[in-house]
DNA sequence: GTTAACAGTTAACGGTGTTCACTCAAATCT
DNA sequence: AGATTTGAGTGAACACCGTTAACTGTTAAC
């Protein structure tokens, strides 16, 4: 480690920490690559240095973000060692918190991500990889509380073969559950994005002012769905 | 109508034809005003003899956008005559393929609307009203379906004191529909939302390379909820 | 027929991401 | 140790952006 290099790092990490301030105060327009620069007292030219272009940077953000998410949401979980059903209802939680604590960063993660069709060059990018580590700690976690106790899941007739046969061949990354248990997990995801989306996305508001409550009666219907024994909202 | 007004009121089409063109090819970001000037040959100065901002052009857009989906959704309903249940079937599935055709115009319509908390000021935006009207649609059609054959609904010990004092401050809206109820349409259309979000933000490809099964399994399993005969994914 | 209103232009300001030529210090090689 | 290469950083510039101001014609109104 030349002591050109620790300089490197140093200066690489106060940019992406600037960045990460930029975005926090004034959303993703804010952070101009003049704007970062002028943070940590160099000029916009020299960020090239470091981020290949603009959008490089805030991808790189973008994957920090998400391993600082996941690891909160660990840690968070930990609060609650053994009980599985109330680690997922804590990480429900979790992220709801934080996407409206930072709905900035939540936007940038999780909104108008626009899949480009040709996979092949952007699935090895250091914000894909973070995200796939984040979708990792909720089907690590599904799959936990299948094999300490196995939930009722739909009958093969409500998802359909052509499901059941996509759903089988994703198996493996689910440690073998069955595709109607697979199905049960995706279920949870999908309907907790929904539903922080369209509350972070402003969606809800002309039918619910306030969505908590909302937000813990699904969350308590789909963990009743999944055999876990969630506070019930009061 | 003078001769000055017919060719302002021509302009004025053609911008905003302009900008939706420049908006399916190129996203959002693509709307630039002197882009837009010059596809109607115009200079971009000359734009503000017709919209006050950049983003005024944008937020008049988002309500055309809104107004031709919410037409097109109708006339689509009005296939099924009579039967409800597939309307809302329908008009579920149109949805879904007006986003996947149109990911640019349902991003700026449904992503990302950072809601910003003094609602008084922009509450008479044109694009907010024309949501209104979009939400509209999903309202009085759900209330028509339950009029015509009331579909159970979770007991109160799911919702919680709350939510149900929420609901029913709602109620006027949906035709005096029990809290309930309104919680049961309410989760159909928050589903629908999520799903679709999570396809178009391309947030589902790290599970399910084709989204198409799923959904359909997702919209039978809420319709059977609702006591719907939809048909049964194969 | 004079006057006022208005669509549209050009020029300019401050801002953006990006590139190029350049300087200077640090690491490497002989 | 001295020469040489590597690389971080700068300043100027380019093309773009949204926006404003002063100005030119044409059209409507009195």
């Amino acid at each position: 480690m030349n002591r050109r290099d620790e300089a490197r790092a140093a200066t690489l990490a106060a940019i992406l920490a600037a960045a990460r301030r930029l975005l926090v105060s004034g959303g993703v327009a804010a952070i101009g690559l003049r704007a970062v620069a002028r943070e940590v007292n160099l000029t916009a030219p020299a960020l090239y240095r470091y981020f290949p272009s603009h959008e490089a940077l805030v991808t790189q953000l973008v994957a920090d973000l998400y391993d600082e998410l996941t690891t909160a949401l660990v840690e968070l979980g930990g609060e609650s060692e053994g009980d599985l059903g109330a680690q997922l209802y804590l990480l429900a939680n979790g992220l709801r918190d934080w996407a409206l604590a930072h709905p900035a960063e939540f936007a940038l993660l999780f909104g108008t991500t626009v899949p480009s069709p040709d996979a092949e060059d952007h699935n090895d990018t250091p914000g894909h990889q973070a995200a796939m580590r984040f979708g990792a700690l909720f089907k690590e976690l599904v799959a936990a509380i299948w094999h300490e106790k196995p939930f009722p899941y739909p009958p093969d007739e409500v998802l359909g073969s052509q499901l059941i046969a996509q759903l089988s061949a994703e198996a493996v990354h689910f440690h073998g559950m069955p595709p109607g248990a697979i199905y049960l997990g995706l279920t949870y995801w999908t309907r907790l994005y929904g539903l922080i989306c369209m509350e972070v996305f402003g969606q809800l508001h002309w039918v619910l002012p306030e969505a908590g409550a909302y937000f813990e009666a699904q969350l308590y219907e789909i963990g009743l769905a999944m055999g876990l024994d969630c506070p019930a909202p009061e």
